[in-house]
DNA sequence: ACATGAAGTTAGCTTAGGCTAACTTAAATG
DNA sequence: CATTTAAGTTAGCCTAAGCTAACTTCATGT
C-alpha cells in the first residue's frame, strides 16, 4: 500500500492527531447537511413564489412561475411535478397551481427567513439589490441557530 | 385566452403595475445567478479541499478528498473529471490529484471567502460549530460586493 | 361559434452528481 | 517475493433540473 497519508503518522503531536482524526467526519457531515439544504432550495424557491403569486394575482400559474425563475414551461412544469409529488403544491392539469398546507408552511417559514437575511445582509452595508440577489441563494443555507442570531442581532441594532 | 393575471390589469395602479413589470426580469436574473452560483459550487469544494490537503499532508488522495465530502469514491472520481476537464486540477492515473494555476487561485479565493463568511457569522453571534455549518453552504453565493461590505464590517467592530 | 394564439403538457435529449458492483493497480507485510 | 488489502477505475444505474420540439387544451375576440 501507498505510503500513509493519513493524519495519524508517528511524527505529528497528539493535538494535531486528534485534530486531523475529528476532522473528516466532521467535514463529511457539514458538506452532507450542505448537499440536502442544495436540494430542498428549488422546493423552497417554487413554494415562495407561488406564495408570491397567490397573494399578487389571486392566483398561481405555470406560466408566470416559470417566467419569474427565469425557466422555460416544460422545466417550471417538471419541477412542480416534484412538489405534487412531495405534498407540498396540488394541481388539476390545465388548471393553477394551489400550494398545501405543509407548502404554505413552507412558504410562510422561507419567506421570513428571506426578508430576515436581506435585513441582515443591509445591516451589513450591502447594498439593496446585491442583498436581494445573494440572499436568493444564502437564505437555504442558514440553520435555526444561525436564524435565531440573526434576530437577537438585529434588535439590538 | 385565459383572463389576464399579468400584472397590467387596467385596475392596478401605476407604482404597482410598474414595480410588477419589473419584478419578472430583476427576479429571474436573481434566480439565474443562483443556479450558476450553484453549479459552480462543488467545483469549489473541491478546490478548497485540495488545496488544504495538499497543506496537510503533502499530497492531495482521492480517497481523502471522498473521505471528507462524505461521497464515495467513485463519485469523487467522477466529480473530478470535471474538475479537469475544466482545467483546475491535473492527475495521472493512480497519482495524486495536483491544483492547476487556476485551481490554486480558485482555492485561494475560496479559502478567504470561507474565512470571511465564518467570521461574520460568529461576529453576528453565530456559535463556532454552526457558523462553520452554514458557511459551508453560504460561501458559494457571497457576491463580490457582499464580501466587500463584509470587510468593512469586520474592520470596524 | 369558431379560429387563433397563448398556456399547458408530453416526449425525449443533456449534464451533473449521487450510488453499487466489479475490476485493476499499487503498496505493505508476512 | 508473493500475497493480501487498500486505492483507484470503469461501467452502469438513478434522480434532478435544464433544454427543444411537437402536440393538446383553453379562452378570447371577431
Amino acid at each position: 500500500m501507498r505510503k500513509a497519508a493519513s493524519c495519524a503518522t508517528a511524527d505529528m503531536d497528539k493535538a494535531e492527531d486528534r485534530r486531523c482524526v475529528e476532522a473528516e467526519p466532521t467535514q463529511a457531515r457539514r458538506f452532507s447537511q450542505a448537499r440536502t439544504a442544495r436540494s430542498t432550495a428549488i422546493l423552497e424557491d417554487y413554494a415562495e413564489l407561488i406564495a408570491d403569486l397567490t397573494r399578487e394575482h389571486g392566483e398561481a400559474r405555470t406560466t408566470d412561475i416559470a417566467r419569474r425563475l427565469g425557466v422555460t414551461l416544460p422545466t417550471a412544469n417538471k419541477s412542480l411535478a416534484r412538489l405534487k409529488r412531495e405534498g407540498l403544491v396540488t394541481a388539476r392539469p390545465y388548471r393553477g397551481v394551489f400550494l398545501t398546507e405543509a407548502g404554505m408552511a413552507m412558504a410562510e417559514r422561507v419567506r421570513a427567513r428571506h426578508r430576515l437575511v436581506v435585513d441582515v445582509l443591509e445591516a451589513l452595508g450591502v447594498p439593496t439589490d446585491a442583498a436581494e440577489t445573494d440572499a436568493e441563494g444564502i437564505e437555504h443555507y442558514i440553520s435555526e441557530v444561525t436564524l435565531k442570531a440573526f434576530k437577537r442581532f438585529l434588535c439590538r441594532e
